[in-house]
DNA sequence: GCTAGTGATATAGTTAACTATAACAGTATA
DNA sequence: TATACTGTTATAGTTAACTATATCACTAGC
């Protein structure tokens, strides 16, 4: 329905292949469970249907996903603990390390973002101290 | 140098620009200085100037920087407040609350990532137990 | 067999990002 | 003036992402 789902930072089929990692990992989707349709989510973001198959295809060749034409797109056994290795390698590898490093040359404290809410005021003030 | 300086998911231009902002905060470019010019910067990633370009183009459009023909370009003053102001802003409302859920998806632990090197081996077994 | 649901393939067009190459325009300095 | 730096503009071509439209192929249920 709302169509302020997209993120101009990453392309739309990679993001429908992250929606879906997301839902194994939150436990939404388990094994066994049929993914949304192509044509369904195709229709229901308004967006082309290859360029969602395109996302599907993604998690095809991560074995994450088996697709039985006729049927639909299922979600392999051993999938959620495929991904909580393979996406916590590449999150701490590749991810975290830019974001750390934005954090501390934002001078944002690493405390205050990991424990609590993430809605918290930063009341800092804007002015800080260069580096050297 | 290294020509694996380019991540995928983002265009080269955002990058180079990004790369100009982090230099800003770190005080490694201070208000007044020129930033290396796009030729240089051009020849010395193997990149068209035109990229270059585009992004220090957006550094101008945010007032960051000057633009002065035949000379080079050059950081404005209070572009570094400027900065810790804005880009505070955009990371906490549009990339925190995505790796903050990530985060929480892959059941790292905060002190896992704060301590020392980003790099440490993360020994969790990857069997978790779903949400609901 | 028919219909309605799945995924898959084919064709073709638009746009943004990036590229190569060339030329133009301003400034500093020998 | 000549040279060597700066940024800027113009032209044109490639590729990836996305789109629209249509068609094929397979499965389940009536």
């Amino acid at each position: 329905m709302m169509d302020r789902e997209w993120n101009d930072s990453q392309p739309i089929y990679r993001q429908l292949r992250d929606r879906v990692v997301a839902m194994i990992l939150d436990g939404v989707l388990k094994e066994g469970d049929p993914l949304p349709s192509v044509r369904n989510v195709a229709a229901e973001y308004r967006v082309n249907h290859l360029t969602v198959l395109k996302g599907y295809q993604q998690l095809v060749d991560e074995q994450l996903v088996e697709s039985k034409r006729g049927l639909g797109m299922f979600i392999n056994a051993g999938a959620r603990n495929l991904l909580l290795q393979g996406e916590r390698q590449k999150f701490l590898a590749e991810e975290w390390p830019r974001v750390r490093a934005t954090i501390q040359r934002l001078g944002l404290k690493p405390e205050e973002l990991l424990d609590g809410g993430a809605t918290r005021r930063s009341k800092q003030a804007a002015e800080e101290k260069p580096k050297p």
